[in-house]
DNA sequence: GGCCAGGACACCA
DNA sequence: TGGTGTCATGGC
C-alpha cells in the first residue's frame, strides 16, 4: 500500500484535498458529488455562493423548489436538495458549526453522520477524513476499480473489505489516507475511466504505473 | 445515441 | 447480507 501511495505521489504530487474554502462547503460538496462529476459540482457551488446559498442556515431555510434550478446541473437535483436539507437540519443541533459536531469520538461521530439521510459510508468517511481530519480511508468507485485492476481485491469486494485493507497497509494518519484517496481519484480521472486504459490500460502511458499489464 | 460521472436508499428475497 | 431499481443532468 505504501508503494502504491509513493508511485501515485511521485506521478501527481500533493493533491491538497478537499477542494473547498470551508468545512461547510466541503460537506455540501460531498453530497453534491455523489454519482456526479466534480466539474458540475464546482459550477453548482459557484452558483450557490452567488445566490448566498452556500451555508447550512440558508439551505435549511430556502424552499426546495427554489434550490432545484441551482442544483440541476449535478443531476439527481430533487434528491440532493432533500439530502442537503437533511444535512442542514442535522447540523442545526450543533449550531451549524462543524467543529462542534467534530468534538465527538471518531466512531460515534461516524455513526451519527450515517444516520443522516443521504450520508452513506463514503460520504461520511470523506467528511471525517477531510473535514474532521480523522484517519479514515474513503472508498469510492475509482478506488474499487483500481484495486480490482491491480488484482488486489475481487470485483465485488465490499466497502469495508477495501477500507480495512488500506487501513492495514498505511499508518493511522488522516493526511496519508486522505492523500491516497485524492491521488487515486486524480489517477482515475486521467486514465481509468470506463474501459481499460493506462497501466491498467496498456494502450496508454500512465505516469504512475507506466505500461504494466492489468 | 450510449456510456459514465469521486452514491445512497428503499425494497425484496 | 446481497442484488436491483430509482434518482437526472451534462460531457464526451
Amino acid at each position: 500500500m505504501r508503494a502504491l501511495l509513493d508511485s501515485l505521489f511521485a506521478a501527481y504530487g500533493p493533491q491538497h484535498w478537499w477542494p473547498a474554502q470551508s468545512v461547510e462547503e466541503m460537506m455540501v460538496g460531498a453530497i453534491l458529488v455523489q454519482n456526479s462529476s466534480w466539474t458540475q459540482v464546482e459550477r453548482v457551488i459557484a452558483q450557490l455562493q452567488l445566490h448566498d446559498l452556500l451555508s447550512l442556515a440558508a439551505l435549511r431555510q430556502m424552499p426546495a423548489e427554489q434550490l432545484w434550478p441551482v442544483l440541476r446541473p449535478v443531476g439527481f437535483f430533487r434528491l440532493k436538495t432533500r439530502r442537503l436539507k437533511a444535512l442542514a437540519d442535522f447540523m442545526a443541533q450543533y449550531d451549524d458549526r462543524p467543529e462542534q459536531l467534530f468534538q465527538q469520538e471518531t466512531q460515534r461521530l461516524r455513526q451519527s453522520l450515517l444516520q443522516v439521510n443521504g450520508i452513506g459510508k463514503e460520504t461520511a468517511d470523506a467528511i471525517l477524513c477531510y473535514g474532521a481530519r480523522r484517519p479514515l480511508f474513503v472508498v469510492d468507485a475509482y478506488t474499487k476499480r483500481l484495486f480490482y485492476r491491480l488484482g488486489r481485491v475481487a470485483e465485488n469486494a465490499s466497502y469495508d473489505t477495501i477500507q480495512a485493507m488500506v487501513h492495514q497497509g498505511l499508518p493511522n494518519s488522516a493526511e496519508q489516507l486522505g492523500e491516497l484517496h485524492a491521488l487515486i481519484v486524480c489517477h482515475g480521472k486521467e486514465h481509468c475511466r470506463a474501459r481499460p486504459r493506462c497501466a491498467l490500460c496498456p494502450l496508454h502511458f500512465c505516469p504512475a504505473f507506466g505500461r504494466l499489464s492489468p
